[in-house]
DNA sequence: CTTGACATCCGAAACGTTTTGGGTTATAAT
DNA sequence: ATTATAACCCAAAACGTTTCGGATGTCAAG
């Protein structure tokens, strides 16, 4: 059984009270008594449970994630880093992390929610991959529960604190980018309609064929999940096309690998032939054959960033910007065909 | 401020007693005042307090997982997918997860610990990557708390619940492959050498070679800390070598994918010029240029499985089996150079 | 000798459940 | 009329903390 100030309350011959203000260092309790009690929680080995203090003192310190998957497995390398920022971040606050992964807008996503929220588990929720009318932010501003979204969204108009990356600018840039190359004939692997960042990333391809007089073609604009495979999948239904395109910007770097993949194995030369953009600039977008083109978010930094203003939000202090709105950058690499 | 069960009691006129054996659905109370409590319940919106029952029951149905990293980030797809399969069982069996990055060896890993095991903020813990003289496992053992290992040690020779993959069967397996291919002069990539898993798979590639008479050199075998960066630096060493390999076993395939990438940079042809063989096969793995072969592990299984068995230590349950070591498979694709 | 101030301590309540061990009432059996 | 039985209900304790509001004792000042 574990040691509880009641064991060294009897020990020492005080009560529970002092006992635990002799512990939480308040001014009320005699030099020597503190003394005691000191010793006899470092003999017993005693160490506060948690839960009781929970109870208490009505907070958990601890917070929610809940990643969205399709499919039970998660080898999306992004949400790692993300997971990696965020974990960091809260340890540094003295915070612990509750994760799940769930698949997107299913009951057991709901239900996910539920017991973290309602059961009063955690003390705040960080809400990332946002959908345009997003039943999680319904939910928790509905309940007026701490919260922080990674991504903005169209939900009731109402104000929440995030933080997002102009993915617009981002896919804009990464296009001029293949544009200023010589492309004109630029197709565009976009992410599931519903997702807010995917709007954002499809208007910025817009914008750039526009800006430059190359007119809209639906055929070169296919959607995938997101998974490396979906990548693939799309990037051989692009070159299958009647009159296939010379470049691919692709809505992130998982799929954009994928489509790396099958050109390569349609033993075209990616970058030369076909040339490819990313968006994430994940660890392996750096490393992969050839290195990738990309828009850069810094997804470990936003994680830690996202997560202390979650804190703040937790804590009630005033949040410095409520609405962060980060620009990517275009990272320059093979894949593109910029250096040839 | 949430609904509690006083306020139920309250509403319907009974005792928080009453309300609580209604809701918990106990044969001594009468039908009619449990449709009652149930009708206040939905009304009110009522969600039981987690942390209040955790006090009470004296267990909080969560499992502490804390993943062992160099660095603050980790970018592995090999913790994604193993996490996944852990969260994913937890999730079934109504537990929940809480989980920490730290790097190992670090006094902040044997404070997440203490945290999670010491405040009784969880119920169970999940080791991985064990090390030869693993501290997380004294402690857990001097301590008596439910946890099982994936990865075997030394650990004061006492007994504790893992699950492992025969690491020497599975590199003996992948050189015994390169041999078969005409291999003579084959390098091999390590892990940091406290990591129990080193020496077994270090063990495999020394039988391959003196089960088929070759000399075991020591200057074809270095060490890397599992990042793709350190296989890159790994296989640029052994490159320059003044007599190089012409196959390279590596101890995972992150490491195998840096490798192939300083391969490529030195305009060698992976699987022709030089061969390469990994181990793990993360999903990257298949989907690389060209496709791994590796030594298979099915990770995100080995999650659930060894998560099923946390669970069963924790209630109680006798485990079929209280040491498991699985066979892994070897993979052929293309890095190797089996099928030109 | 009284008063006030100060230093030290502690009982009890509170946090929100579950569980234990009765208690009450009505009904049925004797 | 008494007793046993069953059906239903509840007060109180317990889980392990923190905190509120005194209580007690000592000592110096008046």
């Amino acid at each position: 059984m574990p040691v509880t100030l009641k064991d060294i309350a009897q020990r020492v011959g005080v009560s529970i009270t002092t006992a635990s203000r002799a512990l939480g260092g308040y001014e009320d309790v005699a030099e020597t008594t503190r003394e005691k009690v000191l010793r006899a929680a470092e003999e017993l080995g005693y160490y506060p449970s948690a839960t009781a203090r929970q109870l208490q003192k009505q907070r958990t310190d601890t917070i929610g994630f809940i990643i969205p998957t399709f499919g039970p497995r998660f080898s999306d390398p992004y949400f790692s880093e993300l997971l990696a920022g965020i974990g960091n971040e809260a340890a540094h606050h003295n915070f612990d992390l509750l994760v799940s992964t769930r698949s997107p807008d299913s009951s057991e996503e709901e239900e996910a929610y539920r017991r973290l929220v309602d059961g009063r588990r955690v003390d705040g929720v960080l809400v990332v991959r946002t959908r345009i009318k997003d039943p999680r932010l319904s939910y928790l501003m509905q309940r007026g529960f701490p919260f922080v979204a990674f991504g903005r969204s169209h939900a009731d108009n109402k104000d929440f604190p995030y933080l997002d990356v102009d993915g617009q600018k981002g896919l804009r840039d990464a296009v001029q980018h293949l544009i200023d190359l010589g492309h004109e004939r630029i197709a565009y692997v976009s992410a599931p309609r519903n997702l807010t960042f995917a709007t954002h990333r499809l208007a910025g391809y817009k914008q750039a064929l526009q800006e430059n007089g190359l007119v809209y073609d639906e055929y070169l604009v296919v959607v995938g999940h997101l998974t490396e495979e979906d990548g693939y999948q799309a990037a051989h239904r692009l070159l299958s096309l009647p009159n296939p395109p010379t470049a691919i910007a692709v809505a992130n770097d998982l799929m954009a690998l994928g489509a790396v993949r099958a050109i390569h194995e349609r033993g075209l030369d990616v970058g030369h032939d076909v040339a490819i953009t990313g968006f994430d600039d994940i660890p392996l977008a750096a490393h992969a054959h050839p290195p990738l083109t990309t828009v850069r978010q810094p997804i470990y930094e936003i994680g830690r960033r996202v997560c202390r203003m979650l804190i703040q939000v937790i804590k009630g202090e005033p949040l410095a910007e409520r609405h962060i709105l980060l620009e990517p950058t275009l990272v320059i690499r093979e894949s593109s065909g910029a250096t040839r």
